[in-house]
DNA sequence: TTAGGGTTAG
């Protein structure tokens, strides 16, 4: 009986509160309203809440409602919640718009909080409205025993069936790897939309089974952009650029995800050539790029290593709207810069950073270590140290190669015992070929031989490499024999080998065997490359 | 029974 006056009580308030808000005229409210709809910015939306404030009609549950959604769009959460903490009686509308602006751009834990809350102080109990914005929370923290348990609840409001929070719950279920409960949950519905069929494939794309993916697109009764794109990302991301292009074509509209679907699945797969052509396509066709296709650009720019395109690319992205200042953007930035030998460039970026992270170290690491500024590299691997990062395997990469690029016998040794000793890093090959780079150069091939028949890993054609181009500068024939017999074994068909063994002959004045050599490779069918670069 | 709120892709 209490609970029942009680919800009654509150109830009632509401419904007070709200017919008894007089707009001060409607017509106000109308120009407000579509005031909003016209709302292209965070700033314009700042001018409008003035405004709406100015002309009383702040506790509009409509202008609030739409004013919720608005910040919503342009990420402003908290803005959401100083509006809402002024309404003196909101609905359950409003609440929803709240936690969606919440589930959108706040942490989990903030959107759970919120929708207990909604639960103890709205009147009305959550609806259909409420929960797909909570799972779709749930589902981008994946967590997993919270969607469940939100699960539960839907079921027990009776809301399983409608299309919107079914779909959400396809996504939860489908993004968390539980393929069976989000299918069970498809096949079981009488009606389904477009965003329903794309959340199942997005399923079936992300526990990468992509053949079961295509078979739901190709069930499809209508598809769109997204329907394309989930799948194009699947197949590019699985290194199946065929199939991603040839949906790439097929493809009616081409939004902004496409194209960047196809642009860093090329740069990933290193094909930068067609990265680039796929990019000026999109150019040419003057559509806007965002900053993943800036990233997959710069990506495919620093494969090809040229710093001509480097510069436009840096150019094209400053001119347009894209925030340099973000991380990943920022970061290929300075890898592109680095690799094309834009040094000074990829330093400035890198000291605006205020958080210099491991990748950023290292691009620049490696970008002043190809450029012939060893010291510059170790210089920057101390204020790394410094700065307190911890360095990890990628990095000692970088940091030995440039030792052994610079010559810094006794700083690459260091590094590599700091690596072991004090990082309890397992050296892997690509290390070991770097000391032995390192020691060779150097001319200590006795060294750098032991090291490399201590290894215990199996060392890879590069350190045997290293060492016999060591031979070759060093001009110890006998040693040099012994690595290129070995490389004979490992790589046959590798000319580079045949080629360095014979230069080392030749500076001996060992004619007949350079001689030989060539006759050798004849026989093989091993014909020598022509020199080849990008740049 | 005005209006206003929800799901999918890096």
């Amino acid at each position: 009986m209490s609970v029942l006056l009680r919800s009654f009580s509150t109830a009632a308030a509401t419904a007070v509160a709200v017919s008894t808000f007089s707009s001060p005229s409607s017509s106000s409210a109308l120009s407000v309203a579509a005031l909003l709809i016209s709302c292209r910015s965070l700033r314009s939306l700042e001018q409008i809440h003035a405004r709406i404030i100015r002309k009383g009609l702040e506790q509009h549950p409509v202008i609030a409602t739409r004013f919720l959604s608005f910040c919503a769009a342009f990420s402003a959460p908290a803005y959401a919640s100083s509006a809402f903490d002024r309404l003196s009686a909101p609905n359950l509308i409003v609440w929803n718009a709240l936690l969606a602006a919440h589930a959108r751009h706040s942490p989990l834990p903030t959107t759970v909080a919120l929708f207990n809350l909604l639960r103890r102080r709205c009147s009305l109990p959550p609806d259909a409205f409420t929960f797909p914005s909570l799972l779709s929370s749930c589902s981008h923290s994946v967590a997993l025993s919270l969607g469940s348990s939100v699960h539960a609840t839907i079921l027990r409001c009776g809301l399983e069936a409608d299309v919107f929070v079914r779909t959400a719950l396809i996504d939860f279920y489908g993004n968390s790897g539980d393929l069976a409960s989000a299918r069970s949950l498809f096949d079981e519905m009488p009606k389904r939309n477009v965003v329903t069929w794309n959340a199942m494939i997005d399923g079936y794309v992300k526990s990468g089974d992509l053949v079961t993916a295509r078979q739901i697109f190709d069930k499809m009764p209508e598809r769109n952009a997204v329907s394309y794109t989930s799948l194009i990302d699947g197949y590019a991301k699985a290194g199946d650029l065929a199939s991603a292009r040839v949906l790439f074509e097929q493809l009616p509209e081409r939004d902004v995800f496409s194209w960047s679907a196809m642009i860093s699945g090329y740069a990933q797969n290193g094909q930068p050539g067609a990265a680039l052509k796929i990019f000026l396509e999109m150019y040419n066709q003057n559509i806007k790029p965002d900053e993943f296709v800036v990233v997959g650009l710069m990506s495919a720019c620093s494969q090809l290593g040229s710093l001509t395109l480097a510069k436009w690319v840096d150019l094209y992205v400053t001119r347009s709207s894209i925030d340099l200042s973000k991380a990943h953007v920022l970061a290929a930035s300075i890898d592109m810069n680095s690799k094309c030998g834009n040094m000074e460039r990829a330093a400035s970026l890198f000291e605006s950073m205020p958080n210099k992270d491991l990748i950023s170290y290292c691009s620049l690491m490696q970008g002043y270590s190809l450029h012939g500024a060893g010291d510059k590299a170790m210089g920057l691997f101390r204020q790394m140290l410094e700065e307190g990062l911890m360095p990890d395997s990628i990095t000692f990469t970088v940091v030995l190669a440039a030792c052994s690029r610079a010559g810094l016998v006794e700083e690459g040794r260091q590094c590599f015992d700091l690596m072991t000793n004090e990082h309890l890093i397992v050296p892997s090959p690509d290390h070991y070929a770097c000391m032995v780079d390192l020691l060779g150069r150097a001319g200590r091939l006795t060294e750098a031989y032991e090291l490399i028949r201590s290894m215990p890993v199996e060392p890879h054609a590069g350190a045997w490499g290293a060492l016999l181009g060591a031979c070759r500068i060093h001009g110890d024939i006998s040693l040099g024999e012994t690595i290129a017999r070995k490389l004979f074994e490992i790589e046959p068909t590798n000319a580079g080998n045949y080629v360095l063994l014979s230069n080392i002959y030749a500076v001996a004045d060992r004619w007949a065997d350079v001689s030989e050599l060539r006759t050798l490779m004849r026989g093989k069918g091993i014909r020598k490359v022509p020199g080849f670069t990008w740049i």
